[in-house]
Order: C-alpha cells, then structure tokens, then sequence
DNA sequence: GCTTACTTTGTAAGCGGTTACCCGGTAAGC
DNA sequence: GCTTACCGGGTAACCGCTTACAAAGTAAGC
C-alpha cells in the first residue's frame, strides 16, 4: 500500500511537454505568456497542466531568471523575561513585519522570515543562509555590525530599518529628531515641567542615540533641567525600563517631574513600576514613550507618545528594497515622519487635543 | 559616481575557486564539509569566500540538492472590521506561525510567510506561487478546498492545521471533543447551568465542526437544555460574536444561563456586547472561550476557556511537514491535547482551581 | 623499483526552468 | 510559379550548484 520509496516525482516541465505533445519552450511560453502561442497549442498546453497538477519549481525559476521574487526579513525574537502585556501584544516588530509582507504581497514578492534569538550567536551564518535565498534583505534595528552589513551588501542589496545608511546599504526611519523636539516642548512649554530624564534604550541603537541627542538639546534649549545619571540607561524593555525605576527607588533619589523614555516598551515598564511604588501618573511624575505602538492607548493612563507609520515603515522598506532589486539607486537615507500624540500620561485632560488645556497653567510649577 | 547599469555581478563557486586556483568542486566540497580536503585546500578555499564575500545561490543549491530548506505557510490575514483588542494582539494564528518559525529554525529551514485578505480571490494561485518556491505548505484553517488541497498535495507535501486529513495530507489539531467535554460538564456538573448555546464559529471549519458536535452530545449527555437557534452563528471573529449577541438581544429573546463560544475572539466580543447592554458576566450569563488565546486572561472577568498549546501545533505542524519531506510516513491524524483553563468567566471565584467551590450550589438552579 | 591501495582533486553531467536562435510552413507580392 | 515575409514552435545553451566518476598523486608492500 504505501510505496517503500518515496521518489517525489513532481512533475517537470518535460513531463507537461510531453503529454501536450509540444516543446518544453512552448510549455514555458504559455505560462508565462510570452510570443504568441496558437489557440490550440495554448489549450493543450493548459489541459496537460492540470491534469498533471504542475508548479514551475521555483527553484529553477530564479536560477533560470536571477530573480526570485523573495526578500528576507530578519530580526530578534522575545526578551530575556516577558513582561505583563509586553509578550503578548503585537509590538514594533511585528507591525513592521506585516507592512514589509503587504508591500511585497503588491508586487508578487514572498516573502522570508528569520527570528535570531535574543542572545543567539552565529546571526551572521544564519544571515547567509537568508541571503543566499533571497533576493534582497532588510534588517531591523542592531542585527549586524556596520561591517557585517558592508560585508553582506557585497552580495545582495540590504535595507536597514532604524540603523544608518552606509555606502552600500540604505536606511529606513523615523524622524527622531522632530517628534522628539515636539514632545519636549510640550512637556516643558505646554506643562511647565523643568526636570526631565530621558531613559534610554540600547545605547548602540542609532535611534536611541537620535532620540537621547535630540532630548539633550531641546531640553536645553527650553532651559530644563536634565536628570543625568548613570542609572537611566534602558534597553528598549518594559523589564529594562522598570528595573531602572525600581533601582533609582531603592536608592532613595528623587525622580524627576517627568520621564522621556525612548520607546513605548520601555514606558511600559516605567508604569508599572510606578504603580507598585504608589507614584501617581501623571501627577508625581509623567511619562512618555516613542512609537505608539498598540497598546500604547490603552494603558493606565493612555501614553503619551511619538507615533511613528510603524507598518509604512515596513512597507517602505521593501519598497525601497525592490526598487533596488530592480537596478535603480534613489536615496539612501529614507527618512519618513512622525507625529506627537497627546493622551494623559503626560498631564493633559482626558480629551486630546493638539494644544491641551494645561498650557495656561504652564508656568504655575517654575 | 553611480554605474548607469547594475550588472548584479555576485560573485559565484567559480569565481571562488579561480580566486583560490582549485576546483569548483573543492570548493563545494570544503563549504559543504564533503570528503576530505587537504588542509592547505580548504585554507584557501576559505579565504578567497571570505575575499569575495561569497554566499552561494539558493535557488542553484535548491535545484541541485532537489532541496530548497523552506516551508511555505499561508493563512487569512485581517477580519472585516478590527475589533478593540483583537486587531492589536498576537491572536491565534501569529502564536502558531510563531510556533512554526521556531521548529523549522531549529533543522535550518526557513519560513515563507505568505497572508491573504479575507476576501481575497486568487488563493490558489498564491498558494501555487508559494508551492514552488518551498518544499512544502501548512495551510492554517481553510485556505483550500479538500479537492484543492488534493491537489496541491500532487506536487508538494502539505500539511493543514484544524483541517482535516485526507488521503495526501497531513492534518494537526487539538483534541476538541475531550476539551469540550470538560467544559461542558464543569458547566453544567459543577456549576449547575441548565440552559446553554454553542456561538460556532465559520461553518465551514472542521474545529467548529467537532465542536459544536461535542458541545451537543455532552450538553445532551448532561441533561441541559440548548438553546439552538439559527441566530447562534458566529464567524469566529469578535465582531461576528457581538453582532449575534446584539441582534439576539434586540429580538428581545432570552438569553440561555451560559454561553459557549466556538473560540476565545467570539468570547470577546460576545462579552463586549453584553456588557453595553448592562448585562454581568457570569453572574447573569456566563461565557467561556476556546483556545486561550494570550488576551483571555486580561478580559474583565477572565475568560474561562479551554488552552489549545497553540505555540506546540505550529512546531508540530512544521515536524510532520519535515519528516514528510524526508520521505518518512507518519500519522495523517495528528491530535494534541487540550486542558480546561477555569478562571472566572464561567462563574467560579477568583482563584482558579480544577475542581471549584461553586461545584456545591450546582443543584440550585435545576 | 614496481605494483597495489588509498587519498585528494578535477571534469562533466545533471537539477528544471527561460530564451536566443533557427527552421519549416503559409500567405502575400511580383 | 517563385521569391520574400512572417509566424509559430523546436533545439540547445545557460543560470550556479552538487556529485558520480575518473585521474593523478602518494604511501605502503613485496
């Protein structure tokens, strides 16, 4: 009953020649609707298709073509200890990722995805690996050294996302620099407060790096104080960001009037640190994030904070990818917008409004 | 500056070896650790990759080993209109596919993912596409029919998740009868409801299926009274379920003591419509789940529900796909269990136990 | 020193498609 | 009726890699 042998005897473009009673050039020019095939070659062609249940194997497709209508997606998966809701909801990531695989869905491409372990060694064996199946690859933020990246563009067109162009590679990301300018006036002009900190995130993070420098310099220019210490360093987090909290604490410092944390995840973790202490939010101290990611809105109080297209994000970048999978150059430096979102974790009433109502009492705390 | 062709010159196996003055083969052979070249061979070898930065085609590799080290998966992305939580969190199908990356990362295959709309046409010729780019498909619920799945399974190993197994494929799922069973009696046994209703799920589902038929037969067997009514269909999305409830409620009928959602999203919503309508679970009504996804024990009151180890079917799937693929035979009825997950939605107080107080009152209500 | 056995390396034949090029056949033009 | 075009379709080369097989070199045995 079951053959001892299993011959995976897909069938071949041969095999489809053969039972049509054609060549294998018509078979392919049929299917691929090139020159001008007679009706009933067509028709046979087609029958003898279906009857035989046949797929062009992919494989040979794209040795044949130098195209294989594939892009590799790799990033790192999972922290080290899950977080309340942070394991469980859709976070940058996996936003980015779908806005990648609708783009590529538009344009035929498949598309394949590569998760590295958070602390998983041989990431650039495993890099390899996708990049000798696809035709072009994105990184996400902090998978390879900007010599790795330069080492693997060599070989095939890369995109990073949230990391920074290089001379072969192209970079995709968010306007730190603006979103973070605007939430920090707006914490300071807007409600007055004259101490912030800004808990960071992976201190190699380009983006991080943007959004810490941006912090500093508008910080000071809107003549805040800035709570700099050694301790306010995150890793982009909910654990990270509420091990900070909780360590500053038990050193008995005093917190700053509002907290800046480099993303949402992070901010997330601050909260919930806070709460266990007792700290009202926003009222002891406010807090914000930067990405807006899902949740965002609904925790306890709705977070304040930078909405980046995160899923345009993605979808950019295999834009920009295919482009170049194609032959054009373009910049290498794509950088799209952000836009602040004012919800209660910084102060502001329930309804948000581009300029909220503690405005007027801005100056009530200097 | 910018070359006005792109003359993708990748560097090949050639290449490499003119680099290291070997033999293509050699060089295949010390990339692949094949036979036993000398020393000094596979220094060179080594160097000359490391010089050209070369990373061998996969296609080229996949159409000479008859082997492409890829699983393609395809599912339905995205209901007709995101629902509150559920757009925003991991749901049923990312736990799985992420299941599903994590079993094949470990045997060094890699994942294409391919999602299509939900009323999107031309599925089979996606999933054609993705046949033979792959070495073989888990389709996740109702992607094909079973004479489409038949042949598909012509030319690729298939393998379904909550299908059904046929002659060719592989199907994997959870032990829906023995879950339902449970729940079932420990709402009627212990808690002593005597009036019920199934809210299934896409009629067309084999899970469904098997559910509503175990939910009847126990419910039966319980001596409980159904509340069987052509509204009861669901289409296993949190809206489908409060648009039941809702218009339920509008007929102005009565609801029955306890209602069974075909899966944890319909749970959602169902609880969101009762409670825009004042209506208090459990104590007016109780609803339970099933899957426990990662959002049921968040809901207000926590979801009592039945866990499917979702993580556990998308590495199975991918395991049995693999052996498939290997030529190895195997079950074609793959069945994991499942355990009642009792927290508070059916009625039972805070801390959740397998066998709960309210077991004492059951009698009451008959 | 010559044969035998073994090791390392090279040559060439596929894997399953696409496509340049060529050929036979029919229609149009003189 | 014969030449010239044109059109549909077949043959074969090529894409980059693996590997069977053969060749060449080396060590051991007599």
């Amino acid at each position: 009953m079951a053959e001892a042998k299993r011959t995976r005897a897909t069938a071949t473009i041969y095999d489809v020649a053969g039972r049509a009673g054609v060549s294998i050039a018509s078979v392919s020019r049929v299917l691929n609707g090139q020159g001008s095939p007679r009706a009933e070659t067509r028709m046979r062609v087609l029958r003898a298709v279906r009857e035989l249940s046949f797929v062009p194997d992919g494989a040979a497709r794209a040795l044949s073509n130098q195209l294989k209508e594939v892009v590799g997606v790799v990033f790192r998966r999972g922290s080290e200890v899950p977080f309340e809701d942070e394991e469980e909801s859709l976070l940058f990531i996996d936003v980015i990722n779908r806005g990648i695989e609708v783009a590529a869905q538009r344009r035929g491409f498949d598309v394949l995805m590569s998760s590295v372990g958070i602390r998983e060694d041989g990431v650039s064996t495993r890099v390899a690996a996708i990049a000798g199946k696809a035709d072009g690859l994105i990184l996400h933020d902090r998978m390879l050294s900007a010599a790795g990246i330069a080492r693997l563009a060599e070989s095939v067109p890369v995109v990073t996302l949230a990391g920074r162009p290089s001379r072969v590679s192209i970079n995709v990301r968010c306007d730190n620099e603006s979103g973070m300018r605007a939430l920090i006036r707006h914490l300071v002009t807007d409600h007055g407060y004259r101490s912030l900190a800004f808990l960071s995130g992976h201190p190699d993070s380009p983006d991080n790096q943007a959004r810490a420098r941006a912090f500093e310099a508008q910080a000071l220019a809107c003549g805040a104080e800035i709570h700099a210490a050694a301790a306010w360093h995150g890793d982009y987090s909910a654990s990270g960001g509420a091990r900070v909290i909780a360590s500053l604490l038990d050193e008995g410092r005093m917190l700053p009037r509002a907290i800046v944390c480099a993303n949402d995840q992070t901010a997330l973790g601050v909260m919930h640190a806070l709460a266990r202490r007792g700290i009202a939010v926003p009222n002891e101290v406010a807090v914000t994030g930067f990405d807006d990611v899902p949740v965002a809105r609904h925790l306890q109080p709705p977070l304040t904070t930078v909405r980046q297209p995160i899923q345009e994000l993605g979808a950019t970048a295999f834009e920009v990818l295919h482009s170049r999978i194609n032959g054009s150059g373009g910049r290498r430096d794509v950088v799209l917008p952000v836009r602040l979102m004012i919800r209660e974790s910084c102060g502001c009433a329930h309804q948000p409004s581009p300029l909220p109502a503690p405005a007027a009492t801005a100056a009530g705390e200097a």
